[in-house]
Parts: C-alpha cells; structure tokens; sequence
DNA sequence: AGTGGACCTGCGTA
DNA sequence: CTACGCAGGTCCA
C-alpha cells in the first residue's frame, strides 16, 4: 500500500530519534512489530509505502493528522529552536501503544538507546508472540497479563536489573485495571501524571516520556540530563543544576502549549547544543 | 523542598 | 585479559 504525504514528515528521523525502540531498518526499509503485526515502511519523497497496516493505522501512528506546520510555528520562539526546525523539519511524535511505551520507559532509567533496545527486545522474545516477514522473526510486545503473572525473578532474566520489580508492578496495574489508559487519556495533563508516577519506579521523567509519546499531552516535557544541560546553558545561563520542576516549568512557560514538541527538537539536536562539560 | 548513595547491565576505554 | 566509568532516573534515608 502506498499514501501519497500532503504534510510534512520524515520517516527515518522520526523512528530513529530516540522516541521508540523497535524500529529496524533493513534493505531500505523500516521493520518493526508494532500491536499484532509486523510495519514495513519506506518513504520516498512524499510517498509513504508501506505493508502490514491499513492507512488508517499509519495515519494514527506516526500522527499524520497532527498539523504540525502549525505546532512548529507556534514553538519557533528563539533561534535554537528555530535551527533545530530547520534541521529536523518533519520529525514527527508517534502514537506508540501505552503499555509499551511505559515498559519501554521504565527500563530506559541510567541506560542508553542501545541498552534500552536490547531490554525491551529481551522482554518481547521472553512474552511476546512470535511474528515472521520476509523471513525475519519479529516479537510482539507482550500483553499486561502476559507479564503480571511472572515473577520478578523471571522477568530479570530478560536482563532488565532492578527494574524487574517495577516492570512487574506496572503490568499488574496495567492487568488489574483494563481501562487504564483510556483514563489517562481523559485525565488532564496534571491528574495523568499524577497518576502515573504513583507507580513504583516511574517518576517525573517517565511519566513525562509516556504522556508525551502515547498520550497525547504536549504540555509534558520529559527532563533528562541533556535537556537540563540545553536549558541550564543555552537558555538560563544558570550555574547550579536545574530542578526538574524548574527545567520543565520554563519549558512550558517559553514554548507555549506544544511544549512537548519542542523538547523532541531540542532533543534531536542534543549533541550540536550540548556540548559536554558545560 | 532539597541532597546523596545504591542500584542491574552492557559497552567502551584504560 | 580484568577493571572501571558511565548511561533517557528513581527510591529511600
């Protein structure tokens, strides 16, 4: 199936910016098991083709019907997130799958995209169901229960360290509670993350990163130590360590509504304003 | 409210 | 080869 892009986008920089952990690209094309099947995606110019997903899905995913020419003009306040813009035009957040995106997020604590990779692919080929294309072998994300049942024990087998606990306990609240996340959904951004954080080894960050990147609230805006560094340097000129209410108070005080938006810029231009040490 | 140490694991560097 | 340092934080004192 093929979708011809009236809006902007960038496939390659919007599932290899850090924001999921699934997608691979092989000969040309992006993989990745995303719900019950395996995505296979290329974009050519304004061409999208694509195999395992209706349009519908890969309009919903990717966030197609985002008016992101709007957003990046509402967010472009100052001329670091102006070059970033440039730079990253089309860098779209996607709608991952909430359960997911909160395990993919509590194993991402003191670890780097590749060691957040590997846990995450650890636990879907330990739970998931497997899944063939084009003579590859995929794995689905497991389902809520498919963890709640398992033993911290078990689930550390998949090389997640201390997190086994944590994992464990979100998939029970994830089980016990089906609704959970079209609750979320209807919460405002404030009630959501109070939510979220009431979970064992979700705190401020996290919950920021599985608001921003499957539910939708653009007001969070997820701290880590490259956006404390970026706005402690380049935008406060402070000198002592931002708190995380600080950094991402004035992230949303700055940028306006679409706050979250502009961190995922920023971020993806992390190395070229962040240079280590300051 | 704010600070300091412990915490799994994999990978890069000495 | 082994040792150590560090990485998308969180919890607990």
């Amino acid at each position: 199936m093929q979708l011809k892009l009236t809006v902007p986008f960038n496939l390659d920089l919007s599932v290899s910016c850090g924001q999921s952990f699934r997608w691979r690209k092989i000969n040309g094309f992006w993989y990745a098991p995303v719900g019950d099947s395996v995505w296979k995606v290329k974009q050519e110019g304004d061409t999208l083709f694509y195999e395992g997903a209706s349009d519908a899905d890969i309009i919903r995913y990717f966030g197609l019907d985002i008016p992101l020419d709007d957003i990046l003009q509402d967010i472009d306040r100052d001329e670091l997130i102006h070059s970033a813009v440039a730079s990253c035009r089309g860098l779209r957040l996607h709608r991952q799958p909430p359960f997911e995106c909160l395990i993919s997020y509590i194993c991402a604590t003191c670890a780097n995209i590749p060691g957040i990779q590997l846990r995450v692919e650890n636990l879907a080929k330990m739970y998931g169901r497997e899944l063939k294309s084009d003579g590859m072998t995929f794995y689905t994300f497991p389902n809520p229960e498919d963890l709640a049942c398992e033993s911290p024990e078990n689930v550390r087998l998949c090389k997640v360290g201390y997190r086994d606990k944590y994992i464990c306990g979100a998939a029970a609240y994830a089980a016990e509670n089906p609704q959970w996340a079209a609750d979320i959904f209807s919460m405002s951004y404030a009630d959501a993350k109070r939510e979220l954080t009431s979970l064992s080894g979700v705190g401020q960050k996290v919950a920021d990163c599985v608001l921003l990147f499957a539910f939708e609230k653009y007001e969070a805006v997820p701290i880590d130590v490259w956006m404390e560094r970026i706005f402690r340097t380049r935008y406060l000129g402070s000198e002592k360590k931002l708190s995380y209410e600080k950094a991402a108070g004035y992230a949303r005080e700055h940028f306006g509504r679409y706050a979250g938006y502009a961190q995922e810029y920023l971020f993806a231009e992390r190395e070229i304003l962040a240079k280590k040490g300051e």
